[in-house]
DNA sequence: GTTAGCATGTAAGGAGTTACATGATTTT
DNA sequence: AAAATCATGTAACTCCTTACATGCTAAC
């Protein structure tokens, strides 16, 4: 999943709940997905104007533009294609999917995700990192001495990679012990059933 | 600091330890810093290229090179102006030593840089830091209702940067109540410059 | 001998940021 | 009246990744 369809997929999801214009797009964006913290216009628009070649999404002119004062704006909204669009991408998994970047978007979006791909997103997320934290103790293993403050920066990559792949587990086994397909809430901070799977490489202390 | 700059400093600040050649350079870059974990060559030759046209380094055919076996390879070593022109950006502060990826280098090359300024950049960094962090609260608070997928991510988002506040909290602690303006060489096993809080062992909140 | 790893280098193409251009409305 | 915010859009510029080209040596 590059970047580009990483935006596509975004808009489109965005969208889906609401139309909306260009401007208010990115402020949701910026707000809602962690990836796209600065995201350009200039990127945006294009976007919009390719999604609309493609007639995923459809332009409106708020001819009553004036009644809310600003500027004419374009809303745009999701067509037929542009939800079985989403709907197709929504539940298909692609290896890209737990790249850091992607990974918070599908994340974003995972209401609208079948649980079984759920999983398999959060699991592959996890064995991405429990992948990278062995290249980093390699790293560290085959470097020799260094100064301090390269250990630092070192140890706290790895804390922050291990603390993920505990964030990851809470939310693997919150997905396993709920009963919903499609789920209505999870913000239950106290989870019941903590069904550590296959802790393979994550919690070693040497 | 573009990340064009970054790589550039960060290979002068390499070559600096000892001479290298461009496939070596690329696995110390790759294990050392974080920024460079995916540096291709086609960004790292055209790199040092520009540093030799600017005097900064200079080749050195390994004529012996079929000593080592392998195809004979360019080692390049930091010249006099190149020594200069590090010594010059690694006590420079430009605004942009607080982004993440600069960050990273730049403390990668604290052992060579000057205790005022490390101070400088890590205090940038958590100012960049805690105001990341009102960003992100702002965001929540006017997000309304989000599902608990999003919530969870933002949770995460938002723990992740409270560790790397207190990480820098101590890494600040440190340097405040370290003796030592400039530590001793890089590959000194027993500089006593100062031993950061708990570093290489890396366990926090369990 | 053929694959894999070491080693350097170039060119095309893709992709995004910056800067620019335009215009309305609200606030100072 | 100026500045800030809202709002859309384009083009140049920059830069990186990908793919390709080359060639040596070790190992299978």
């Amino acid at each position: 999943m590059r970047r580009r369809e990483m935006l596509e997929f975004a808009v489109l999801g965005l969208l889906h709940e609401s139309p909306m214009h260009g401007y208010e797009l990115r402020r949701q964006l910026n707000s809602r997905l962690g990836a796209f913290r600065a995201l350009s216009f200039g990127t945006l628009y294009p976007c919009l104007a390719r999604l609309q070649s493609q007639g995923l999404v459809s332009p409106t002119q708020d001819s009553a533009g004036r009644a809310t004062g600003r500027r004419q704006r374009i809303t745009y909204r999701l067509t037929d294609e542009g939800r079985a669009a989403f709907a197709d991408r929504v539940d298909r998994v692609d290896p890209g999917s737990w790249e850091d970047d992607a990974f918070d978007v599908r994340v974003a979006f995972f209401a609208r995700t079948e649980r079984e791909v759920r999983l398999r997103i959060l699991e592959g997320r996890r064995a991405r990192l429990v992948e990278r934290m062995a290249v980093m103790r390699e790293d560290r293993a085959g470097l020799g001495v260094i100064d301090s403050w390269t250990a630092a920066l070192h140890a706290h990559g790895e804390d922050e990679t291990m603390a993920a792949v505990r964030w990851l587990d809470e939310l693997i086994a919150a997905e396993r012990s709920g009963p919903s397909a499609r789920p209505g809430t999870l913000t239950d901070p106290n989870h019941p059933a903590f069904n550590p799977p296959d802790q393979s490489g994550s919690k070693e202390n040497p």
